[in-house]
DNA sequence: GTCTATAAGGTGATAGAC
DNA sequence: GTCTATCACCTTATAGAC
């Protein structure tokens, strides 16, 4: 009758586990993010899912695995506008375009960045094993990549991997410090994400071009 | 014989108190920046201040009085690069050296700027009213400076608030994602610092450019 | 000012009925 | 699969001796 991982059960049954899985993972994140690990209690987890204490734990066997789930669920999905930067294409079209899908991303799944965002700030713990991995090889796939382009001429010569760094800084700072940015800029203002989109089209193609 | 703020004794104890305060204080910087707000125990504080957990709450009467006092006493010194710039050298130089000045900043007191990124990221609960306040009114006052600029043809003709954000996200960057630079980085890359300096004073003077 | 002891309440996780 | 009840532990904060 065992935990999630056995499947000795039916399609329906599976689905029900499946569903609640999501629910559970949704209600997690929203808490998780809001209010890091240690501030985040079952409790909450249970109330936000619409889910009973012991039945949280029924589907996963403690709070440290529901977050371990969040974060290796995140990185794929993270990772997805970095690997899609295209070798054939016009150099600083794909940069810039990169630059909007990681904006877009941001702005879309806040809780998500927020989340990812914690959890580097605290050391990276759960996430160093990844680092040194799979993103570490993705970063210097795509660093080789624009350096061969700064070696054909094609955009100005600068430091790659800063460059990436200052993508994913700028990007995901509007998702991340959303609640400093609110409280500065005007109420009125409904257009931040496309002053924001513009901003950071015209920041990086000044510094790219030849 | 009473609390923190009132001081009803003579130099010698006042100076004890004040030697004693900043002892937990920067206990507590290193326990809640590296652990949050809900992971760290009032244990904590007192096994890295060397000082017993009654000790901690003689002094400060709860956990969160600490948290406050941490934040609050953060922020004046946290706005003061930006407040130096002044109006009336030249604009490019002015800006360049705030990022300098503000990159300075971040990876010299690393745990402050963890601790700062921590409480936006998760909604900036307790420093709202002084980011309404205080902040906002700096971020407006410089901003004209920098629209004044624009107007004057000094420099390229830039949004000067995202300008701002885009600046305090790229410096703060180097200290609060210390984590995932230092795994994606090589071991043997010992002057990260000066090619970020070099990178960011590249990345906005060709912004700025006019 | 600093300590030991402890109250008071919260939290993660489990047992067992349904 | 889901619930109520509960255990065992941890944590904040206080009381009171020194």
């Amino acid at each position: 009758m065992g935990r999630l991982k056995i499947k000795t059960v039916g399609e329906k049954a599976t689905r029900i586990q499946r569903k609640n899985t999501d629910i559970i993972m949704d209600a997690a994140l929203e808490v998780f993010s809001k209010n890091g690990f240690g501030g985040t209690t079952i409790d909450q987890i249970a109330e936000n899912a619409g889910l009973s204490k012991p039945n949280i734990l029924y589907y996963f066997s403690s709070k440290e695995e529901i977050h371990l789930s969040l974060l290796q669920g995140l990185l794929v999905k993270w990772l997805e506008p970095l690997r899609q930067l295209n070798p054939t294409a016009d150099p600083i079209t794909e940069i810039t375009s990169y630059v909007q899908r990681k904006l877009e991303m941001s702005q879309e799944f806040p809780r998500e960045s927020r989340l990812f965002a914690i959890e580097i700030l605290q050391g990276a713990k759960h996430l160093d094993k990844y680092i040194q991995t799979d993103l570490k090889e993705l970063v210097k796939t795509k660093a080789t990549l624009i350096d061969s382009w700064i070696a054909d001429g094609k955009i100005a010569k600068v430091n790659s991997t800063h460059l990436l760094f200052s993508i994913w800084a700028t990007t995901q700072h509007y998702a991340d410090f959303d609640a400093q940015i609110k409280l500065i800029l005007e109420p009125k203002n409904n257009d931040t994400n496309l002053i924001a989109s513009q901003y950071l089209k015209e920041l990086f193609t000044k510094l790219l071009s030849p």
